[in-house]
DNA sequence: GATATAGTTGAGCGTAACGCTCGGGTATTT
DNA sequence: AAATACCCGAGCGTTACGCTCAACTATATC
């Protein structure tokens, strides 16, 4: 898994799409207005978001985009892997010259480590995105996790 | 926060590190060889790791690095914040021209994913990694994540 | 002290990806 | 027909990665 600000603009424009979901089509000019992010560089980004089928798009007039899924059909990872392309991070793609436990630690560890990154941030969907922002903007301080009680909200995390 | 190989390599190198904890001082050379990393590379990565106080160094002949901390003092995300400069994300660095509500969405937002993230690679310590390895290596399944029960640990997540 | 070991540092380099622009398309609506 | 807005591919400057090379310094052993 990559994290990138490829991934940050895909879920931000997401996210732009999902507070308006069940309106209007959403044009990508407006998006990029709001979220101040390239016109060009978010049909980029929003051509594979269509192509794995997390957004439809409307043509013509009065057309644009919309969620092709439900708020909770929708992971913060679909996200990422659809406009970040993957990188094996094992350097030996497959099970090739894997023989001695030395390099298998290696293996092992980072699909383990992705698998438990993977997870978490297919456990977080735009329904959640959405409802901790609206609980923001409305003011009122809810509950951000959904698995475990760790709030280490702000400070030492400042420039993360 | 950024996730690529460079950090990845980091926490590998740093695992080979902590599975020879309390024996004599690891030369870069055998992690080099072990991991199948450049030499010239880790002696990069080791020094960040030293001015970051998460790894030792003793010089001369039977010198090499050994780990500044206990195994439960260490964490993925003090490793990957040593090796990897942190990316600010937020397009407006500080609180500045973050008036109306859209920006602060995406202020917010990232903030927020990125402490849950965080949070999340900082309560996986070496102590955790080097336990997962050596039950994997002796053939027992054990419990892999000490906070919830999800344990998709293969299938669709191959290629991440 | 000479020599070998091994950390320490800095400069640089090819490649790839990012983030973005440009210029054209094509479908749909009015 | 004209306007809207999605669609698509080529390309481009910059940056970071992953790595090499070349030196230097500190320690240990003989």
């Amino acid at each position: 898994m990559r994290l990138t600000t490829k991934g940050r603009f895909a879920v931000t424009a997401m996210m732009d799409l999902a507070m308006r979901h069940g309106s209007a089509p959403v044009a990508l000019a407006q998006i990029s207005e709001r979220q101040k992010i390239s016109l060009s560089y978010l049909e980029q980004l929003f051509g594979k978001l269509r192509r794995h089928a997390l957004v439809a798009s409307v043509r013509g007039p009065g057309g644009g985009y919309r969620l092709a899924k439900g708020l909770e059909d929708v992971s913060v990872a679909d996200i990422i892997l659809a406009v970040d392309e993957p990188i094996d991070a094992t350097q030996c793609g497959g099970k090739e010259n894997c023989k001695d436990q030395q390099k298998c630690l290696t293996h092992d560890l980072w699909t383990n480590l992705n698998n438990r990154i993977f997870d978490y941030l297919e456990s977080v969907t735009l329904r959640n995105l959405v409802d901790d922002q609206k609980a923001r903007n409305t003011g009122v301080r809810q509950v951000q996790d959904m698995r475990d009680g760790s709030s280490r909200v702000s400070g030492a995390t400042a420039s993360l």
